[in-house]
DNA sequence: GTAATGTCTTTTATCGGGAAAAAACATTTG
DNA sequence: CAAATGTTTTTTCCCGATAAAAGACATTAC
């Protein structure tokens, strides 16, 4: 068992999801190109479609039989790729109670409670480092830093040098470049999610992390750009374990999106830096309080 | 052939070193802490020094018998980690001629012309992939971003930012610091070096970073202290394939470091500024100016 | 003759295994 | 009895092998 099929069942699943739609399915390339892999793997997924009765496949030809049924799709478990389970399995253990700065980091225990081999899980650890919340000493271990009112003070600190220098460099960009179109569209996304705020408070995270991204890359510096993923994974596993005052906090941070879009419209750099400034205050002040007081580094 | 033994060859090859010093070695948890390897690797130095009649070894009692010979050591180029090996194939490759952007990278084909497994060349990518070079296709190739200008230009505008914001924290430490005293250090070392600019000239990089760290380090900030690896690393290696102008660069920066020091220890946050900007503009203008103009970015 | 399909080759993702190195445990010695 | 040495266990590092997936080449169809 070497590896596990997932690119192909994840994307046998989104092509079901196509054939509601369609009487016939297009070309190999063309199906390729739409579900992100490649022709080996279109045609594997025609050839089951063939043998379960969803389509008739003749060469060119490829006939919708039947709408997909519930049971055709593979479970979802199934189409994760390996690096998102050991990333799930890794969070949970780093957030979870116990998890003290200072802690070693033991490869073949992780892979061993996960049910994978050590080298993915020696890449992941060597992928995830650049978060900055795991070091590796030489020959040896990892060790935890921890997730601490320190880590997420120097995040912060970089974010706001990142992100006040990328808001002024879209304030001048060109009335003609894309990022304004883009601006207003997240702008109606953001007013109609205003609206039903009391319902829909939990699709805020997807929508921030889209908003803060157009920002960054108008600053056109890779670092800079790259540095989001940090931001953003942080968000994303920090904010599944601490749903507190979710509603709350994401209303208000709407709000300061809405400000901060109306200053970027406007044009005004100072506009911009206040509105800017503003919001990732009140961003770091709920990370802040959102970290247990017990968290802290241990002496080394 | 699973793993090389370099740990224990290159420290058997500092061990050797210390034999000139004394006329018995101290006992093996010392001895591990000192060349930075474990008892059971100081064992089998130990073990060796005795085969060879280096010394006579007696549970507490390692008496020297002799001074190291030549051939006693091992072969330098036996004494590199994989990772060492790979890394400077690879910058070898990526600094050479006709290494263009865009360019695909292929695990397969660096693992057999370096003569190693792929699993090492896949750490090696993925660690080297935070340096802003190379980009992964997700279950596909890497592709070369390229050395190019662009690349340049966005290293050293976080440069600046970081530096900037770690010398004005600099200042800001109290006297009782020990930066203080280390930038004393610095400054010796500094000025001997000026004395012999013409001699020493290829001395510099190494003071230039410690220099530099020395500075970011006042940050107290994890991403603009790990920032000035992707620095260092650039650094290292293009200045060695591009040693035009070496010295009198050289004896410029040099300089430009005291004028630093000098305002440093003035603790006048203005001055600071300057100095620092000054060498940082300088620095820049370096970088810049040994950038072939035909290594520009592939339109995609 | 271009763009599809059919077939074959290469590369990536992942595992298990084994030597090197670290770490843990047991025993001895000053 | 604390700190060393002796012994055993565990972990890291790295390779080779293999299925999944991508990619290249050959052939066919419009």
């Amino acid at each position: 068992m070497s590896k596990s099929n997932n690119v192909y069942k994840d994307a046998f699943n989104r092509c079901l999801r196509l054939l509601d739609e369609t009487k016939s399915l297009p070309s190999e390339p063309e199906l390729g190109t739409l579900l992100g892999v490649s022709r080996t793997t279109v045609r594997s997924i025609l050839s089951r479609m063939e043998e379960t009765g969803l389509i008739a496949w003749n060469k060119r030809d490829k006939t919708v039989l039947r709408a997909a049924r519930p049971e055709d799709f593979f479970p979802e478990e199934e189409t994760d790729s390996l690096a998102e389970i050991i990333e799930r399995s890794f969070m949970r253990r780093l957030l979870a109670e116990g998890a003290e700065a200072g802690m070693q980091i033991n490869e073949l225990e992780l892979a061993r409670e996960i049910g994978v081999g050590t080298t993915s899980v020696r890449e992941f650890l060597i992928r995830f480092s650049r978060f900055g919340l795991i070091e590796k000493r030489r020959n040896s271990h990892w060790v935890l830093k921890g997730f601490t009112r320190a880590f997420a003070l120097e995040l912060t600190e970089i974010r706001e040098m990142f992100e006040l220098r990328s808001a002024s460099a879209f304030v001048a960009l060109p009335d003609e470049s894309a990022v304004w179109v883009d601006l207003d569209r997240l702008e109606v996304e953001h007013r109609q999610l205003a609206g039903e705020i009391a319902t829909r408070f939990n699709e805020f995270s997807e929508l921030d992390e889209r908003f803060h991204r157009l920002i960054h890359r108008a600053s056109h510096n890779r670092f800079i750009v790259d540095f989001y993923d940090v931001i953003a994974m942080i968000f994303h596993y920090h904010y599944q374990w601490n749903k507190a005052e979710e509603r709350q906090r994401n209303e208000v941070a709407v709000q300061e999106h809405l400000a901060y879009i109306a200053a970027l419209k406007s044009r005004d750099p100072a506009k911009v830096d206040a509105a800017c400034r503003k919001h990732l205050k009140s961003a770091r002040q709920t990370l802040l309080s959102s970290i247990p007081e017990g968290r802290q580094a241990q002496p080394a």
